[in-house]
RNA sequence: GCCCCCAUAGCUUAAUGGAUAAAGCAACUGCCUUCUAAGCAGUUGAUCCAGGUUCGAUUCCUGGUGGGGGUACCA
């Protein structure tokens, strides 16, 4: 992590030498027109903190930094050409499998629950949206060094699942299905697997027999979407091992729990969190749904993660509040547990919007999706936008334009510098070891490798925000840079093997670059298109 | 009613409070005897409205307008 390093040089020189508060100092990305390696607009920033007058300290921030790079004071930005010597540094650097990783991270243990769909039908669009958004975000904190386990909680108890065994049955003995049941067509299908002796089941048999194939089915989607959870847990195994009624305990006995109507309450309108008392567990004797979900976060905590990810659809965010409520009512620092919402995929189909109700078994399977558009295509799609955006999916143009998609623009950077590669093979160029010392680098070169530099920030951007979406969006732009590249030089070059050797070591970290950014979205990287 | 999210080019979307707002699709003009034209170069084209904070606002705040979601002793 080079620029990383830069930064913290910096900031002590900064602080060292000026006394200027130095904390927030950081590199950015500066505009195009202005030629420069990095840039910083702190100079402005502390100028008003300590009430100076920017353009001064600018000039004192410039001579403090000049000795690690070349400093300009541009009306108050201050920009910066790295030395020569940083590009063999960092390609070296660049090389190796943690690159960035950090070793103060590898000490935090990250549990990131996501999709958790109902076990009573197949996964839609919706989950395609949470898995992508999941595992890209769990693929890039493990590359920053984070330990990070990806769950999924198979909702297997309750009435759904009797409704799920009712509405089977009925589709087996060829009797309507119940109006509170399922209808979707899926079920037609498991019933004709159901084995003819089943008339003599009763209805929970034929509920676990629905979820198993449903969730086994789950299971192969996900793994066809490139998503490999470390763990599907089932919520009967909660109960199994008496967690939601040790939970209550616990509440008890903070005094937070308490009873009115017949009810168990939470009392939450006084937390802050949350603005009204909850029940725990129902009038019935039965628990809430809040009741077991609490029991099953406080389990992850008891399994040693120090923090705590859920992703939730847009649909869900009104039980934010009561969640981070009562983990904190049963002790949690409300740091450790974090929900990220993603907005809602609506549908497009011939020109209307189509209402998903799951009810109705009126939705586009996520399967179906993979199986029209492609894993790597849909990944792609899902993972480009902020989890803020209200995406409207149109399914005819997914389809028609899948060939369009920005991904195989990325892709075929990787199978172009593949190429690369093998002619230089062929021409007995590779494996030179470029003589950093006797070449300069021309501007293309320059800002190509610059790219390449600046992907650790834009994992840290991803990490601050817990959004994958800047890794496609980079991916696209060093993909620009590349191919006009491409177009302009030739990499292999018979009659300069100088120029050759350095060209190649720039392909390589590209490639390396692509590759990595695309493996954190789970997009293959193809040699060949 | 109250709460959350959103509004950027014809369409779908980017942009740690910074410099000339960036891509893809669509439209138009050129470029394959060269490491893959799934490509390159170029043209047209945008910050919902009204205030405020700031040296500086697409970004933050207030109020509108329009859209999505939520407001269970459902899961």
């Amino acid at each position: 992590m080079l620029i990383r390093n830069l930064e913290e040089q910096a900031r002590k020189l900064l602080q060292k030498d000026f006394g200027i508060e130095a904390e927030n100092f950081s590199f950015t990305e500066p505009p195009p027109h202005i030629g420069a390696d990095l840039a910083s607009s702190f100079a402005m920033s502390a100028a008003k903190r300590a009430g100076k007058n920017p353009v001064e300290t600018a000039k004192l921030a410039a001579g403090a930094l000049s000795s690690i790079m070349d400093v300009q004071n541009t009306g108050g930005f201050l920009n910066f050409k790295l030395k020569d010597s940083f590009f063999p540094e960092f390609l070296d650097a660049f090389k190796s499998e943690k690159y960035f990783s950090s070793p103060e991270k590898e000490k935090t243990k990250i549990n990131i629950e996501f999709v958790s769909a109902n076990p009573t039908g197949p996964l839609h669009l919706a989950s395609g949206s949470g898995a992508s958004l999941g595992d890209s975000l769990a693929r890039i904190l493990s590359a920053l060094g984070y330990g990070v386990s990806r769950e999924y909680y198979i909702n297997n108890v309750g009435n759904q699942v009797r409704m799920l065994g009712l509405s089977l049955k009925a589709r087996f003995s060829g009797q309507p299905v119940p109006d509170e049941g399922y209808h979707g067509e899926y079920l037609k299908d498991i019933a004709a697997e159901v084995p003819e002796e089943a008339a003599s089941w009763p209805p929970e048999k034929f509920g676990a027999f629905a979820m198993e194939k449903i969730v086994s089915s789950q299971k192969k989607v996900m793994a066809d979407f490139n998503v490999d959870f470390d763990l599907w847990f089932e919520e009967s195994s909660l109960h199994e091992r008496n967690l939601p009624a040790k939970t209550l305990a616990a509440l008890k006995e903070k005094n937070m729990a308490y009873e009115k109507d017949g009810a168990i309450w939470l009392g939450l309108a006084e937390s802050g969190s949350d603005d009204k008392d909850r029940v725990l567990v129902k009038s019935g004797g039965i628990n809430t749904y809040f009741l077991n979900d609490l029991a099953y976060h406080a389990d992850k905590f008891s399994r040693g993660f120090n923090k705590v990810i859920d992703i939730w659809g847009a649909d869900h965010h009104g039980y934010v509040p009561r969640m981070k409520a009562g983990l904190e009512a049963l002790g949690y620092p409300p740091e450790a547990f974090t929900v990220i919402i993603h907005q809602l995929v609506s549908l497009k189909k011939g020109g209307e919007t189509v209402k998903m109700s799951k009810r109705a078994g009126e939705f586009v399977t996520l399967s179906e999706l993979i199986s029209e558009v492609g894993t790597d295509a849909c990944r792609f799609f899902f993972t480009i936008r902020s989890p803020k955006t209200h995406l409207v999916f149109d399914i005819d143009l997914a389809k028609k334009k899948s060939n369009e998609n920005p991904v195989f623009y990325v892709q075929y950077v990787h199978a172009r510098i593949n190429s690369i590669f093998e002619n230089a093979a062929q021409k007995g160029l590779s494996g030179i070891k470029p003589d950093w010392a006797s070449y300069r680098l021309n501007d293309d070169e320059r800002k190509l490798l610059l790219k390449v530099v600046y992907m650790e920030k834009v994992l840290l951007q991803c990490e601050k925000e817990l959004s994958p979406h800047h890794i496609p969006t980079y991916l696209t732009e060093l993909a620009g840079l590349f191919h006009s590249f491409y177009d302009r030089h030739k990499v292999v070059d018979e009659t300069n093997k100088q120029a050759s050797a350095v060209r190649l070591a720039l392909m390589g970290a590209v490639a390396l670059a692509i590759r990595r950014g695309l493996s954190m979205i789970g997009v293959s990287a193809p040699e060949r298109m």
